[in-house]
DNA sequence: TGAACACATGAATATATGTTCATCTGTTAA
DNA sequence: TTAACAGATGAACATATATTCATGTGTTCA
């Protein structure tokens, strides 16, 4: 059992950098919002820019980045175009910080 | 077992908007340095600075930020200040992340 | 008490980033 | 094929933030 906060090697200095990034997608209250909302099941755009009273290009253009950098999955039907959460992995992330936040 | 990307209870949106500044923190890869290079262990500011290659200032100013968000220990002695990570828990978020990265 | 050292901090600057507006693409149904 | 709808996207703007420079604070030791 290892319990002090150390790393069984440090990171590559590479790695923070791509590490620094995804966690900056996190870094935002619009884009956790639009997670937090489709992490209950696929919605299309026009869908989660309702719940969150915001312009639907504005979730469009955050969508955008959660997609770039593999956070959702796109699905389309028709006219409308659904995302959900691409995995757990993004969920568990988003707990993990919860923890802390809750204190 | 709950194996869906869905959370037990939606977070209220106060939560998110501090769950975001949180993730903010770590979104900058001069603090995701830092803290690695801490968390072997304490060491004093411009020691730190020195393994980063990095100017004193530069890394003070990051390291009042992650005292302001809880994230390092600080310990006085003599003339030099010693940083460390505050808990286990920061450390596992950085690996969360790291695992995504690491795909 | 004063010099040297370790660190913190305010101001200034450059850069990154989120939102809005206008417009564009792609799909459906008349 | 045209109108209406859903969504994407570029440009512009405002704001946030990381770094640097200069300087301030606190500690040690001569």
């Amino acid at each position: 059992m290892n319990n002090n906060p150390s790393f069984d090697s440090l990171p590559d200095t590479e790695i923070l950098f791509e590490l620094a990034d995804l966690f900056k997608v996190f870094g935002d209250s619009t884009r956790l919002r639009i997670m937090c909302t489709i992490s209950e099941g696929e919605l299309p755009v026009m869908t989660i820019a309702e719940k969150l009273n915001m312009e639907q290009s504005t979730i469009s253009h955050q969508l955008r980045v959660l997609r770039q950098n593999k956070l959702v999955r796109v699905r389309r039907e028709g006219k409308q175009i659904y995302y959900t959460l691409d995995d757990d992995h993004v969920k568990r992330i988003i707990e993990m910080g919860l923890d802390h936040v809750l204190e």
